[in-house]
DNA sequence: GTCAGTGCAAACCCTTTGCAGAAAG
DNA sequence: CTTTCTGCAAAGGGTTTGCACTGAC
């Protein structure tokens, strides 16, 4: 199907040979702005595809795709990373009870941060993080 | 001390049991603004204090201080939290190579986040993350 | 004397790693 | 063929927990 080799040019232009579980978990992840944690991927994965895919494999294959770009990591609870197949700049609201994380649709004006929050939910508090790395 | 004594009506202010070990603790994290692992607490508490904490009540205290709001649980690195004496808003900096965890002086706005980097710095991304909790 | 806090070690959980077998070109 | 990826299981590391002991009032 041509999804999939949209999905094998995409895997390619970012460096990455496509192999078969690549490509399904790229499939997955990328089907739609989401977030997903690592076992959740690795759930979607077994559920969806006929094929079978390890833990170590997702791990390995989520760090290349956020290495090289094709995913980014967010760092929102301590102990689990989700990964989000939107990469262009934006916040996240993340529900400490129910382990949701969703968009914030809004710009980085800080003060509306809070201005639009979904019902039924209390701020606990605003997080910003600059994530830097040595030059050379 | 006067010192100890303020501590001690800072930890019942904010209704906590003041022990010898949550003085201490306190103590050191609530000497200046600063950010400090679990792991550096501890280091802390063991060179500066003549008694001994131990790892299981660094942890429930860090637990306890932090549900009490009397510091900041700072999610920058996937592996470790840090632990801000510093309460009110403000974002932080993180340095992926040398683990540093620096505050950003600078005003919630977006763009200029970016503005002022130190030298030898290279960013790798902005993540703001409002962490909420169901309202009851 | 009672209740909460502390300490030790073991358990936990997410993530990473080592290495043998499989796959791709 | 040769190189890289995959899978399994075991290791790793920060954090939490169970339970007996200690300490405060």
């Amino acid at each position: 199907m041509s999804d999939k080799q949209h999905i094998v040019e995409l895997l390619a232009a970012h460096g990455i040979i496509p192999t078969r579980q690549r490509i399904d978990l790229a499939h997955i992840l990328l089907a739609k702005p989401q977030h997903l944690s690592a076992e959740q991927l690795m759930e979607a994965a077994w559920a969806d595809g006929d094929h079978h895919v390890s833990k170590a494999t997702v791990y390995n294959t989520l760090n290349l795709f956020v290495e090289r770009g094709l995913i980014r990591e967010i760092i929102a609870d301590p102990t689990k990373s989700f990964y989000d197949s939107t990469t262009t700049e934006h916040g996240h609201l993340y529900n400490v009870d129910t382990g949701e994380l969703m968009d914030i649709p809004a710009s980085g004006n800080h003060p509306g941060l809070l201005a639009a929050l979904p019902e039924g939910v209390t701020p606990i508090g605003v997080e910003i993080v600059v994530r830097v790395k040595n030059s050379c």
